[in-house]
DNA sequence: CCAAAAGTGTTGTTGATACACCCATGT
DNA sequence: ACATGGGTGTATCAACAACACTTTTGG
């Protein structure tokens, strides 16, 4: 009756037949500069595409998960800890890398460029940011592993409150407008967008304004993560 | 300057000492029938996990995409082509599978119950339906990864029309009511559901009428995918 | 005083929600 | 005639878009 016989649960099978040259681990790591998207990017050092830019990678080890390695990866390079982290998916194509067969696990990650900016100089390998829209040639397939992390950030970002990951602990609500006007690309209206943040209750208003602006200063703002929690089972809808 | 060398692009390393075990693709195959949500399981045969049922599964070649492996592996089982089927993520836990390392991607697929029924007797897989809420024990994280199928689901058909490819090509307005009632798991109002969808312009009116019914004949409709594309890129929001 | 950005108020329109009601058909 | 689901109409309320206006501050 079964011919296909342990087919049907092949994580039983012996493996031999099937195995793989390896799992890497592919970082886009965001930050947001003044009014741009930026990524970050690293030096190619050796193999065959040397000096191309690519994403930050790292092999997957045999006893850790993938995010445990996502985390990894990115605090070598960064220093930084404990920062936002989503898996996009697996990429397959059998060949997206020359020569062996490596399928690659995609991961994006929002960090504060404030925070960033400190420890850098830990870092030993090149690195650069580059604007969303100024992205060069990446090698194998980097750049579709960042368009599909671009179309991930944009549909997430309309659903949780994940965007304030990518800004300092205190901003100003025009900030946080010209976050969501950059990663969505569109407009906004600056009226319309402070009443429907504030009126969502998950800012909290500090006694603090902006320092040394040529200009009327802002008041500054915090996320506050606790009402999110509690107001995030009924869905909160970011759509601008 | 560059003391990481070539780890900024593993991809290029040699993989011998982070070689794994294999890499399995498992899917979650969704029916609807009636006025439920289902998930086809299939009979775990061999190995140490015998009698348990499990998600359909199998092994990805060395020469094909994930997404190539996973329609092979569902048509292998039900004989159907060109169903629907996103991945989901890699699943990469080191001890999801005791002795070996084996990394799952997981992938969803929703399929026409009308049409898969027909050719059902071509497997010879043990396979089963099971409610969405009556879900057994299955082997190893996969009710982990029906878990995060059905949160998947979920948030994806609010923002796409997904959820047509689990009804027959012709079908009533409540059944499609029904249908998302059953899947976000909330009540719908029949007057406001039939003006938010008759409003999108996305399902056409056929000249055809229910058969067989003890009450009046509702009228049938079938999904206009042409029409829906030229929608997409406005986004159409399918929140109810 | 002017530029530039912060911040407030008003108004028309749209769309969601709730609910009452009539229609067609098989038993 | 009545049960069952199919299908229509309407009043109310909340959210959003557009846009005009006032306030604060540095140069």
């Amino acid at each position: 009756m079964n011919l296909l016989s342990s087919k049907s649960n092949p994580e039983n099978d012996s493996p031999t037949a099937h195995a793989i040259d390896g799992i890497t681990i592919d970082c886009v790591i965001f930050g947001f500069n003044k009014e741009s998207l930026e990524v970050l990017l690293v030096q190619h050092a050796g193999g065959e595409s040397i000096g191309k830019w690519g994403l930050l990678g790292g092999y997957m080890k045999k006893e850790e998960s993938a995010d445990d390695a996502a985390q990894r990866i990115v605090s070598e390079l960064t220093s930084l800890d404990n920062i936002y982290l989503e898996q996009l998916k697996a990429f397959t194509n059998p060949d997206r890398v020359p020569e062996r067969r490596v399928v690659t696990i995609g991961y994006y990650t929002l960090v504060n460029r404030e925070d960033y900016n400190i420890k850098a100089s830990l870092s030993v390998i090149e690195a650069k940011w580059y604007k969303i829209n100024t992205i060069p040639d990446l090698i194998f397939d980097h750049n579709e592993i960042l368009k599909f992390s671009l179309m991930q950030l944009r549909n997430r970002v309309r659903q949780a409150p994940i965007g304030f990951n990518l800004l300092p602990d205190k901003f100003t609500l025009l900030q946080l407008m010209h976050l969501y006007e950059e990663i969505l690309g569109i407009e906004l209206d600056k009226s319309n967008f402070r009443r429907k943040i504030l009126h969502m209750k998950l800012l909290v208003a500090l006694d603090e304004k902006q320092q040394d602006v040529s200009h009327r200063a802002a008041k500054l703002y915090k996320f506050d993560a606790d009402t999110y929690k509690k107001l995030t089972e009924k869905g909160v809808n970011f759509e601008f």
